[in-house]
DNA sequence: ATTCGACACGAACGGCGTTTGTCAGGAGAC
DNA sequence: GTCTCCTGACAAACGCCGTTCGTGTCGAAT
């Protein structure tokens, strides 16, 4: 495999053309590959689906991409072109920073095979990065020194996409709760007191209810909890040169 | 496929024996399978891969599981058998919960493959059930009620998969940082200003540092943000008759 | 002894990702 | 204009996968 960045738009000219068929193209194959991702799920994309797609052969598709894992990064990158970035001045810093993650979790949770996918690929493409770019603005907004800022976004990312996962597998089975659900009300009470007495607990809150509890905790933690200095305190003088580098 | 709970183990009476072949066993099935999992990732765990090394063919697996997703369930949960819960009386909660989340992780992340197939699995075994009730039992101690612990104890098990998801995935490359940090290094400054200035923290934190910072995050968001009951407000009548349902 | 149920497992089916090799068309050089 | 080279297009093939089907064997029950 090269090593070749993928999210470069290779300058391939098709050589197939015709009055039937239309040229090949990335844009074409990722467009469709995405397709077939949200309506079948991930072993809906495989490269024979999206080629047939296509009126082609899979080995076509080679020319446009290295392999099934290149084209399964460009997919999801794509299909994060949808998140929303809130831009209102006039809006609060965490009201925008929750639509940003709504609007995240939202476009994973659509189906179960991109949230599969979510799970399993590292997002580092233009459209995820325009997303961790504006989490890093609303977080220095809200005033998160840099260093915290940094972590504190891939954190928020994780869960989010963690949350994504959740959701679209429930929304998948047609018993939304299914195998967990039958586990949790099965469990002896004896042997996990617990886990008894919360087992409805455990389950509830679908949608935004669970998610806007998990905000508030996941915003007040990273507020209250700046990245230690390396001799393991938080100095005074650290705060102060965060505000000057902010002018800079 | 079945509704049998997977987690029961079936009495099979292995028909096959003899001084040469171990007869087959659930048992051997899965520990096989978590073996070839641990060094060879997801792909090494076909059921073609786990009956070779049990020197028999893929279709005498099926005696014992229903398909490959069931065994992968089922390593996923052998594998958590590994995780330690802390019991020591006299250390504070707060030290037992990291060190629980902390077992968690380093089993986890100790391959690529069992933590891909964490970030795909619903985690309803013996034991992730003991690690839930345990997490739950912390955070009691910790004055958390049941409805938030409930919540609480599914927002951290879900981050500390995902954290080891991405430190497993790191370990795995031998680059350990990789295509991330290539597309970090070559962010534009105008484009993503922010990113930019990050980019070195946006990757730091290896190990043990970023997951302290994540805890304490995590725990003191959870600790101020008790669920909100139906109507919107906490009341400290709820608060009190918590406290009874603990002492019945 | 006979029958039945279930483990054991090879063969086959349909599907997958990828590589190899051939063809055809376009661009560039002469 | 002709020739050569490069590259897109893509069929065929390879090796692998999960699963089903069918047959054989053995032990338990009658």
């Amino acid at each position: 495999m090269s090593t070749r960045n993928p999210f470069e738009a290779r300058d391939v000219t098709s050589r197939r053309g015709g009055p039937v068929k239309k040229p090949l193209s990335r844009d074409a194959i990722v467009t469709v590959a995405l397709d077939l991702l949200t309506r079948e799920g991930l072993e809906g994309m495989s490269l024979r689906k999206v080629a047939a797609a296509l009126e082609t052969g899979p080995a076509s598709l080679y020319a446009y991409v290295d392999d099934l894992r290149e084209l399964q990064t460009l997919v999801f990158d794509r299909a994060l072109a949808d998140v929303t970035i809130p831009r209102e001045p006039l809006r609060d810093w965490r009201s925008r920073l929750a639509s940003l993650l709504e609007s995240y979790i939202t476009i994973l949770a659509r189906s179960s095979g991109l949230a599969q996918l979510a799970m399993n690929t590292i997002a580092a493409g233009p459209n995820a990065l325009r997303i961790i770019e504006a989490l890093l603005c609303l977080l220095d907004e809200a005033g998160v020194d840099q260093s915290t800022a940094a972590w504190a976004a891939d954190l928020l990312s994780l869960y989010a996409t963690a949350i994504a996962a959740e959701q679209s597998h429930r929304k998948e089975n047609g018993d939304p709760l299914g195998p967990l659900v039958r586990m949790l009300g099965s469990v002896s009470q004896p042997e996990f007191p617990r886990i008894h007495a919360s087992r409805e607990q455990l389950v509830s809150g679908q949608g935004l209810e669970r998610f806007d509890w998990a905000i508030e905790v996941l915003l007040k933690g990273v507020l209250q909890t700046p990245r230690q200095s390396h001799d393991g305190s938080v100095s005074p003088v650290e705060k102060g040169s965060h505000r000057r580098a902010r002018h800079a």
